[in-house]
DNA sequence: TTGAAAGCGGTACCAG
DNA sequence: CTGGTACCGCTTTCAA
């Protein structure tokens, strides 16, 4: 059932039937119940692809996941990104659309999705410490958001971000308040922006409380847990082996925890071992030492909050930069300890 | 640049450019030739909207995500499948589109899809034991695959899946044959068919060595970190604790060892932990005692074998049904180990 | 080998 | 308040 035979159902034209359906003042009260009603009765949905065609809306959001970087799309926390953007996206008619190309045509897409008018807006992830798609997209003029910051880059652009900086430097400094002073950094890529800000939380953390760092302890890496695991195995067989352990995501604790548990060591009375991303809401009441951590439910929050300004933005462009800072949480847990004596 | 400035530019007709553009054997190797190069100087894209408004087609592969199932896209390894699905889809300029609707509206979802032509195919992901969606897409005619499958329909369908039941059963006797007789098992919700065939591997293999179960250490819920937690701890507590549990979840199994660890357990010599959808296989080469899971690369595999899959189906509807099965793999780790004698 | 013209399913302007 | 009509960008007969 299109338009056109729905008005002729009804013996209308198809103007009219249209403007009844998207609720145009100018069409009487009575026609309009005649034509719901009728809509209703057949089951017609408009064709979303004429529909786009004809006003230049395609109610489509897109994400463009480079091939070979599986970091994000392999991050446990993509997930609740992805289920917080569709949830709030869907709320106002949006699909999400998911493109996969090979990272050097990365910037030809965007222009394709200006172009074609596939997309109303764009999301980018995982931005780099200067990243170039944030000058293209505004370039183009095709809305988007950016999931995170760049600090290299000085023109103005929407994003929102958790605190990753702030976050590493409480979680260092709670660290270090316990006594540790040789704390090993599990981060994440190196050109990537988020990697960047955590790595100048624990940077600033030693720095305020003037205790040297050790570039043996500071690693970064693709976020998996052979990563943890390897690096832990090293670090703890080390003539002076880290007390603690702050690591950017979940997957590469857990490689760092079977590592210590490997090594005969208690997580906590032995080892500390902070995460980032991971989801230890539940301790919050439960355990005996605090852990500091930005929560997977965060990552969904920022999805949420993005996918709705990243709709204000589509509707009104001329709004101010949208910049939105989340702040992690502080959760209770038990792989936290104070830093073991040492013989 | 559309079609029509395009052919304009040239001096030829649009129908010209198109079929040059398509590869239609009727034009003029020179025209060809002129008309690829033009499109190339003006970076001319066609607008899909338009395309798929013409031929019927949309290039695009529909997954809906039901609202109240948080289930599916908290659980870390949705990244993965759709990072396998993607990159096979985008091999044949497929994207991939998330509409997230109230589960009481799926199955009107997918009439609009059809309806709307808004997609060529649909991915249908944590099928129900019985699932109502299989039979409505049948009827419908719009192509889809399973992830998974739904033993309760009898009809055919096509689906790619895991092999659960099997998975389950290997590691369950895998600790049966390390000595262990109480092995909790956590596993998903009780609805999913996945869940069901992994209570099966878990229950044949009981069965097989004639060991009897306990419905007490059975567990059925949505796979959080705090629920491995929250279970483990009152398990670990009982008056007659596991001594090995089966997690269906790495996520579930990071709360159990958790517990253990809170309890001053060891995990492997005091209390064994499998754990499915993990990645453990970087251990391959490196530890002391074997354990049976799924790995996440696997889920990615699916991924891909399921995009493929579908893409062909839509390409020939006429195929015979495609199922196919994939097997988990085996790993080494050290977080499992001979029960351990009780006092 | 090329082109004209009729859709595909809508929207929106201009009359009435 | 309602209808006629041009148009969005591309494909696809049908003729030439």
């Amino acid at each position: 059932m299109n338009l056109k035979s729905l008005a002729e159902a009804l013996g209308l034209s198809q103007t009219t039937v249209s403007r009844a359906l998207n609720g145009y003042p100018e069409v009487s009260e009575a026609t309009r119940q005649r034509v719901m009603e009728a809509a209703q009765r057949y089951s017609y949905t408009p064709n979303s692809r004429a529909k786009g065609l004809a006003t230049g809306r395609t109610m489509m959001i897109g994400q463009v996941i480079p091939t070979t970087l599986k970091h994000e799309m392999v991050n446990p926390v993509f997930g609740d990104f992805v289920a917080g953007a569709s949830q709030a996206l869907s709320e106002h008619g949006y699909d999400m659309v998911f493109t996969r190309v090979p990272d050097i045509d990365e910037s030809r897409i965007y222009r394709e999705f200006n172009a074609r008018r596939v997309v109303d807006g764009v999301i980018l992830q995982g931005p780099a410490i200067s990243d170039t798609r944030i000058p293209l997209l505004n370039e183009i003029g095709l809305p988007f958001i950016v999931h995170g910051r760049s600090s290299g880059v000085s023109e103005p652009y929407n994003w929102v971000d958790v605190n990753n900086r702030r976050s590493f430097e409480r979680a260092t400094q709670f660290l270090i308040d316990l006594g540790h002073r040789r704390i090993a950094l599990l981060n994440g890529l190196d050109h990537m922006d988020f990697a960047f800000r955590r790595r100048q939380g624990y940077l600033d953390a030693h720095a305020d409380s003037a205790i040297p760092t050790d570039p043996a302890l500071m690693h970064s890496e693709e976020m998996t847990e052979e990563y943890g695991h390897r690096l832990a195995v090293s670090l703890l067989a080390s003539e002076d082996p880290p007390t603690a352990f702050l690591c950017a995501s979940m997957i590469a604790a857990l490689g760092v925890r079977r590592a210590i548990q490997e090594a005969g060591l208690r997580m906590g009375p032995d080892v500390s071992v902070i995460t980032h991303d991971d989801d230890l809401s539940y301790l919050k009441n439960g355990s005996d030492m605090p852990i500091f951590t930005a929560t997977r439910s965060s990552v969904r929050q920022a999805g949420e909050l993005l996918a709705e300004s990243l709709v204000q933005l589509i509707k009104d462009p001329s709004v101010v930069p949208i910049q939105k800072m989340l702040e992690a949480e502080l959760v209770v847990g038990s792989s936290t300890g104070p830093a073991p004596k040492r013989t």
